[in-house]
RNA sequence: GUGGGAUUAGCUCAGCUGGUUAGAGCACUGGUUUGUGGUGCCGGGGGUCACGGGUUCGAAUCCCGCAUCCCACCCCA
């Protein structure tokens, strides 16, 4: 037997699909409230166009993505996140030429050749958008405020962590004066953090050692070495969120994983599904268009992780709908069939291809969730009639089979 | 990539220290004699016990390997 690839996942189940499309409709439908429309880009891209955005320091360009020489010789790998594709078509189509805003929101596949664990695969969805041509922080307000209006309308549970990660003005000075933090507790420190300290320094903030954690206490804090137009914005965005409502908590070590954040940096996180706990991460890009050799573009934007969300998703109470048809005689079978037809017109209907007695008939409809169970036996036959059963009402009539 | 646990019917699991045709509940399916469901009763199908080796007279049960899932590390959505 062959079976799908290690940590590819079909989503076929009933308590599956069912909240994947309902993700959709509602993600899809805040989205587009808030004045963002679809884009779809290639789940294939070259390979460098992640090298220079998420960044060859990071874990997923340096040991998890996907990649691959073509028969064209081409270096290319699968998206291992989506918002590199969606700037580098934004450049493309030389909207950072064009000025003016431009939202875009997306979902679909992503790759990135992890050893899976509980809500973490290799192929997972995500849901996303990005915001260009924005330096305004309103605009990473209504980030979070939208996140926060998904989650709420699916009834998923979160807390709300947030941090600036400065800009160009002050993040390489506070990088220089960690970096010399570092090197005065280096004796002490685990291996990756000697190799962070090379590569990445900031990314010692949030290493799990707790003997590191412990020695960076006193760390110097970015949030207390941010320059007055980031610690404004800082202070302006919870100002923000407090007058709408929304529950945050500071974390200064929150550094995300994907070098191209500035600035505002959030994540929102569950409690209720194991150790993966992101549910959704995002925050300022401001530099990211002009490293793809676009002109210099302010962006903000999030991702949720949907098979973590559909994990928390309570669904609505689904209602029984539609028609189920059903013969109790050979020769009415045809009949139903073309009555069938007729009904998916405008409503949804199935219909049973067996003739069948009544008891089993209600069993199918009452399993179908049908609203109407309706059956055409041989009175009906002969009259030109159909018997229709509302399974909810538990009321029944027969009909002239030209007014159903 | 490292360490630990699990793997028996579509699903959730039982199967004691190796011993005759591997079980249950749910699900599926058929019937339940005059045409009434979700909630009765009776019946039926379905498992090379993940896969590959080994030990043994005999393996779902013991040993080795391998795959996948789960947990932790790591990483992130």
């Amino acid at each position: 037997m062959i079976k799908s690839l290690r940590g590819m996942n079909d989503i076929l189940e009933e308590n599956e699909y069912k909240r994947f499309t309902y993700f959709l409709q509602v993600a899809t439908a805040v989205a587009q409230r808030y004045g963002f429309h679809y884009i779809e880009t290639p789940l294939l891209e070259e390979t460098a166009l992640f090298k220079r955005s998420v960044g060859e320091s990071s874990d997923i360009v340096g040991k998890e993505m996907y990649q691959f020489i073509d028969k064209g010789e081409n270096d290319v790998c699968l998206r291992p996140e989506g918002t590199a594709g969606v700037v580098r078509a934004f450049i493309q189509k030389k909207l950072d030429r064009a000025g003016g805003t431009h939202r875009f929101f997306y979902y679909g596949p992503m790759f990135r050749y992890e050893r899976p664990q509980k809500g973490r695969l290799r192929e997972f969805h995500q849901f996303g958008v990005e915001s260009f041509g924005l330096d305004s922080v309103y605009e990473d307000a209504a980030m979070i405020m939208m996140v926060a209006d998904i989650l709420n309308e699916l009834g998923v549970g979160y807390r709300l962590q947030l941090n600036s990660l400065g800009d160009q003005n002050c993040m390489p000075q506070y990088r220089d004066s960690l970096v010399s933090f570092i090197e005065s507790v280096e004796e002490e420190i685990c291996e990756d953090c000697k190799r962070r300290k090379e590569t990445n320094p900031i990314r010692v903030l949030d290493c799990k050692n707790e003997k590191c954690q412990a020695l960076y206490e006193n760390a110097p804090k970015l949030i207390n070495a941010l320059c007055d137009g980031c610690e404004s914005d800082f202070n302006k965005l919870k100002k923000i969120l407090d007058a709408n409502n929304i529950a945050y908590e500071i974390d200064t070590n929150l550094v995300r994983g994907l070098d191209y954040y500035s600035k505002t940096a959030f994540e929102f996180v569950s409690d209720n599904i194991g150790s993966q706990s992101a549910i959704a991460g995002g925050g300022r890009y401001d530099r990211l268009v002009e490293f793809l050799d676009g002109r210099p573009t302010p962006a903000v934007g999030f991702a949720m992780g949907i098979e973590r969300l559909i994990e928390l998703i309570e669904m609505p109470q689904e209602k029984r709908s539609g028609y189920y048809l059903g013969a109790m005689d050979d020769e009415a079978v045809d009949l139903i069939i073309t009555t069938t037809q007729k009904k998916r017109k405008s409503d949804k209907a199935t219909c049973e291809y067996r003739a069948r007695n009544l008891k089993a008939h209600l069993k199918n409809a009452d399993k179908a969730n049908a609203r109407y169970c309706c059956i055409i036996g041989s009175n009906e036959l002969e009259n030109g009639t159909i018997w229709v059963k509302d399974l909810e009402e538990k009321r029944e009539e027969t009909v002239k089979l030209k007014d159903f």
